[in-house]
DNA sequence: CACGAGACCTGTTCGC
DNA sequence: TGCGAACAGGTCTCGT
C-alpha cells in the first residue's frame, strides 16, 4: 500500500506519535524477528550489536524510505507492498502479520508488520549509499516544471513506467501515477520525449496535486491492508474498470503497461496526440 | 538504453 | 461449497 503520501503520513505520526509515543529522542533497546531476511545491509546478526543502545534522533522520508537518523548510523526501512510500522505497548496483543519489532523504552515498540515478507530494513553507515540513487523529491521546490520537462526530454520511455523508476523520480507508485496521468490527460503508453512543454506541464501539476491529496487525505486505504487514510474515496481511475470516467463518462479501461495493471480513460487520455 | 518476463512472498477475491 | 487462477500499493535481475 505505500506509496509517498502513505510513507509521508506514516513518517510523520511516528514522529509526532499521534495518539501514541513520538520516536523522537527516544532510546533503542533491542530488536528482533520471525524473518531475518528483512534485513539487508548488515545481517540480522550483526545488525542487533549496532542496534542496541542507539538513540533515536528523528523521523523523515525519501522517496519511499522512511528514514531513522540515530546517533550513530541511519535506520532505513522500505515497507515494499504490504508493510506498515506502528507503535505499541509491548504487552498489547500483536498484530497478526507482525514480523520484527524494535524494543524501545518504557515498554513501547516499534511494530513491523509485513504481510508479503518484501520490506526491508537497512543499516548504513552512508545513508546516501541507498538514497544517492534516487531521483528528485516531487514535492521539493527545487522539482521544477522546467526540470522535469528536461528530465523528460532526456529519456525516451512509456511514460507510466518512467514515473515508477524511482531513479527517474522518487515516490511514485502504482496509484498515484496512473491517478496523475488521468489528471494530466495523458496516455500511460505516450512517449516521454515526444511530450509537449505542456503536456509536460499538465503532468508536472497533476503529480503534486495528486501527491498533495493523498497527503490530505492522509493516504490511501485499499483492501485488507488499512491504514486509516481515505483517499481511496478520491481515485478517479484507479481500480475503476468500466465504471464511467469522472470527467467524460467513458468507461475506465484496464490494461498491463510494464507488467502493471494500469487504469485510464481511453476517452481523455488518447493514445495518439491529438 | 529500453523493455518484457520471472522472482521474491502471502493473502484475498474472482470465476467456474 | 470448493478449488485453482488472478490479482495486489514494489523492486531486482536477467535476457533480448
Amino acid at each position: 500500500m505505500p506509496e509517498l503520501p502513505e510513507v509521508e503520513v506514516i513518517s510523520r505520526n511516528l514522529r509526532e506519535g499521534s495518539q501514541t509515543h513520538g520516536l523522537a529522542g527516544m532510546r533503542l533497546l533491542d530488536v528482533s524477528t520471525s524473518w531475518p531476511r528483512h534485513f539487508s545491509q548488515p545481517t540480522y546478526r550483526t545488525y542487533r550489536k549496532h542496534i542496541r543502545g542507539r538513540k533515536i534522533l528523528d523521523v523523515g522520508r525519501r522517496g519511499k524510505y522512511i528514514t531513522v537518523p540515530l546517533d550513530e548510523r541511519t535506520l532505513l526501512i522500505h515497507l515494499r507492498m504490504s508493510g506498515d510500522l506502528h507503535m505499541s505497548q509491548a504487552d498489547s496483543p500483536p498484530q497478526r502479520f507482525v514480523r520484527t519489532v524494535f524494543h524501545l523504552e518504557d515498554g513501547w515498540e516499534l511494530r513491523f508488520s509485513d504481510a508479503r515478507k518484501f520490506g526491508r530494513i537497512h543499516l548504513p553507515k552512508d545513508p546516501s549509499v541507498i538514497l544517492g540513487g534516487l531521483g528528485p523529491e516531487p514535492l521539493d521546490d527545487e522539482f521544477t516544471s522546467e526540470v522535469f520537462y528536461t528530465m523528460l526530454q532526456s529519456k525516451k520511455r512509456q511514460i507510466k513506467p518512467l514515473l515508477l523508476d524511482q531513479t527517474f523520480i522518487a515516490g511514485i507508485g502504482n496509484i498515484y501515477a496512473d491517478e496523475a496521468l488521468h489528471l494530466a490527460r495523458i496516455h500511460p503508453l505516450r512517449n516521454s520525449q515526444l511530450l509537449s512543454n505542456s503536456e509536460a506541464d499538465r503532468l508536472w501539476i497533476s503529480i503534486r496535486e495528486v501527491l498533495a491529496h493523498g497527503i490530505l487525505r492522509n493516504g490511501a486505504s485499499i483492501d485488507w491492508v488499512y491504514r486509516g487514510g481515505d483517499f481511496q474515496n478520491h481515485f478517479r481511475v484507479y481500480s475503476r474498470v468500466d465504471e464511467p470516467c469522472l470527467t467524460c463518462g467513458t468507461p475506465i479501461q484496464r490494461r498491463l503497461v510494464g507488467q502493471r495493471g494500469t487504469y485510464y480513460c481511453p476517452s481523455c487520455q488518447p493514445e495518439v496526440q491529438k
